[in-house]
RNA sequence: GUGGGUAUAGUUCAGUUGGUUAGAGCGCCAGUUUGUGGCACUGGAGGUCGGCGGUUCGAAUCCGCUUACCCACCCCA
């Protein structure tokens, strides 16, 4: 609560909040950055080495209505940067998230930024919001009357028809930055544009936690439905000192990995699937146990090998295997345990090859014909 | 929290104004020379039609309640 915020929707009503077994108030975290804010502090890590990088997979929760691209559970990979108060912190972690889509290869993608300043220039831009939004007071709708009082600024995010045509002309936080602050953006664009990255400014960003200052963004789709930020971040010099340890700036995102796969998904993009297997060991009435022994002596040498375990007829165990996207097969069977031998066919090019009934000599011929 | 929608086989969906045994594609299993898969053909398994209650001679179909899911608002990853 200390380092979200406890006038943010996310505190005052998504958190999963329960008494477990023992009475103890426990709730299931909503977002990754304050754990790790505390992780960080707790373990020393601060003292260690500076600048710190880290990254996360972890779910999360938040009791909301769930609908496309928001889930009661979720899941964000996010990555943090803890030491460094400079805009290359702020750009270098803004073109990590910016590679991590590219690679994927997700189109459509607009990273928007912004700054909210200091404390000192929110300050000054608090009392000037909250000057222009009294006029028209009685016109905002309920939630932005408190608003008003609590947190003025998320009045700029009210989607509201009312409010947010209001808000039009309200001022704008850019035009009330510090010299400093100001200064702080100013590098901060410049960095993406010598960097090659495309962004837009958009002012009317304004991030729901509150931990957020001066650099703000979000990479934003416009195909996955009305959930549409696909990862979003900024930076959170304050938050260390917020939940009581040591000063330490620090910048961030979170990506929401069931978006992304949404996106992914809307771009036609599919994921790899299944792990082929290498080898398929076939067998006969009577060569179970052959086969059985064959493949874990290969899955010993680190082959992804499979027998067939469920007694079904041969043509069923290939068909099996072939789901399986097997490379190659091998059929044991009487004559092949007589023999010793068994042949070892590559199962889409057709090609066969003998070997013995032998690991090491199974591998030899296997890399023969891998390597062909 | 507010509003709208949906619920039938593993899955995607049909199912007429209420009327016999609820269907299809895909998937799954088996067979088409009992030692090589994919293709094709044939057959099979699999449903208390989300749940409870009501109307009716009769309900997957109409009504009420309920649960789950979906979409949007709100908010946010």
């Amino acid at each position: 609560m200390r380092g979200v915020g406890d006038t943010t929707d996310i505190v005052q009503k998504e958190m999963y909040t329960f008494l477990d077994k023992g009475d103890r108030s426990v709730t299931l975290r909503p977002e990754g950055t304050a754990s790790v804010a505390r992780a960080v502090l707790e373990s020393g890590m601060a003292n260690e080495k500076l600048p710190q990088k880290l990254f996360y997979f972890s779910n999360c929760f938040r009791y909301e209505k769930p609908q496309a691209g928001r889930l009661r559970e979720f899941h964000q990979f996010g990555i943090e940067c803890y030491g460094s108060e400079r805009p290359e912190a702020d750009v270098e972690t803004m073109l990590i998230a910016a590679e991590v889509i590219e690679e994927l290869g997700i189109p459509d993608i607009t990273l928007e930024i912004n700054s909210i300043g200091c404390k000192d220039c929110r300050a000054k831009y608090r009392e000037a919001l909250k000057e222009y939004f009294a006029k028209s007071k009685e016109t905002l709708c309920e939630t932005c009357k408190t608003r008003l009082e609590s947190n003025p600024m998320r009045i700029l995010d009210c989607k509201s028809e009312v409010c947010s045509r209001i808000a039009k002309d309200a001022p704008m936080i850019l035009d009330f930055l510090c010299g400093d602050c100001n200064t702080h953006f100013e590098k901060t664009k410049k960095l993406l544009t010598l960097s090659g990255a495309s962004y837009i400014v958009n002012p009317k960003i304004v991030r729901g936690l509150d931990y957020y200052n001066r650099t703000v963004f979000e990479f934003i789709s416009n195909k996955i439905g009305s959930q549409g930020a696909v990862c979003a971040g900024g930076r959170y010099d304050g938050l260390c000192a917020q939940i009581g340890g040591v000063d330490i700036p620090a910048v961030g995102f979170a990506m929401g990995l069931e978006r992304i796969l949404l996106a992914l998904d809307a771009a036609g993009i599919n994921l790899p699937g299944e792990t082929p297997i290498e080898i398929f060991i076939a067998s006969l009435p009577g060569a179970e146990e052959t086969a059985f022994v064959i493949t874990n002596g290969l899955r010993k040498k680190g082959f992804s090998a499979e027998c067939e375990i469920a007694g079904r007829s041969l043509k069923a165990q290939l068909k099996y295997a072939d789901k399986r996207k097997a490379k190659y097969n091998i059929v044991i069977g009487e004559n092949e345990i007589n023999e010793n031998k068994a042949i070892l066919k590559d199962m889409q090019s057709g090609e066969k090859r003998e070997v013995l009934l032998d690991i090491d000599d199974i591998l030899l011929r296997y890399n023969e014909m891998e390597c062909k």
